[in-house]
DNA sequence: GAATATACTTTGAACTTCAAAACATATTGA
DNA sequence: TCAATATGTTTTGAAGTTCAAAGTATATTC
């Protein structure tokens, strides 16, 4: 005992710490970058509808909304306020009228270059505070946290 | 070049999803421990209420939101609904009228107790896929990042 | 005792979210 | 064909979350 505990209430308060210094520093970055007119989250719906066009992925309401992990109704309204702000645009597929498909604009691929700096910026930080062994080990262990996340929240 | 890249790239991925995982298994848990009334931003009021009392720390309103970075308005209004839903308690002090404190209720402390086995099956599950040298680093490389976040933010 | 500072609350506005109902279009089977 | 059913999206209603700024109450300072 004594060592274990020490550690565990270690890594949770740093784990915590981290988690929410992440997001506020990200949601921070947002405005630095010019886009006040944007959340965090209208920016990862401009992020996933960029990701799809990327990856050739079908990029219809419903796919970028499972992609998100949100209802469809919450989509369709996010994505309502982000045409009107001029990120994303709605077309009807001609073949299947009941399809919508999303994509960006301009603008929207500019908001969501800027945020993919935000992340290099970030990681470039990370980095340059660990060596070289530390950054093996810290990737490595990430790997596996996040594998072993993934096993147990498919199987349950 | 190409090595650095790469470990950008695999430390970007890993930072993402892991994130995402824990968020998605948070809010999961709160269900699923019987606290269907809470939402996980609730939870977090609560927990740093608990804190706050365990820690001797003045449980004032303001302390309160500034340990869960919001503004005292946010603070009020969140207070407020638990305070109705029978999670927490505010009494003014006797001496300086202006201040608020907040305790938690008995159903307050039983929920974040609920919300802390989540943290430390967690802690726990990452401990147990690590190695001894493994978890120092990693526990190690965690405490600088959540420094450098904190230099960051408070010096812009 | 008036001016100022401090601590919290209220207000108004915008965003986020979901479940369920509604709508539009497509497909299927008799 | 056309009625039933399925599919894809939108609307609706309700509740949470958040902030900035204005407001209220109390304390301190000069």
């Amino acid at each position: 005992m004594g060592f274990t505990e020490d550690k565990a209430a270690l890594l949770n308060s740093f784990l915590v710490e981290v988690f929410n210094q992440i997001l506020k520093t990200e949601e921070l970055s947002i405005d630095l970058e010019g886009f006040k007119n944007l959340s965090l989250k209208e920016l990862h719906v401009i992020e996933a509808v960029c990701i799809g066009g990327e990856q050739g992925r079908d990029n219809c309401s419903a796919a970028i909304a499972e992609s998100l992990r949100i209802t469809p109704g919450t989509l369709t309204i996010a994505v309502a306020l982000l045409e009107k702000k001029g990120y994303l645009i709605r077309h009807r597929d001609e073949k299947d009228k009941r399809i919508v498909r999303i994509s960006p604009t301009d603008l929207g691929r500019r908001a969501n270059a800027c945020h993919g700096r935000f992340h290099d910026e970030m990681i470039k930080d990370i980095l340059s505070i660990l060596n070289e062994d530390e950054a093996a080990v810290f990737i490595r262990a990430l790997g596996c946290i996040s594998s072993f996340f993934r096993a147990k929240n498919t199987k349950s």
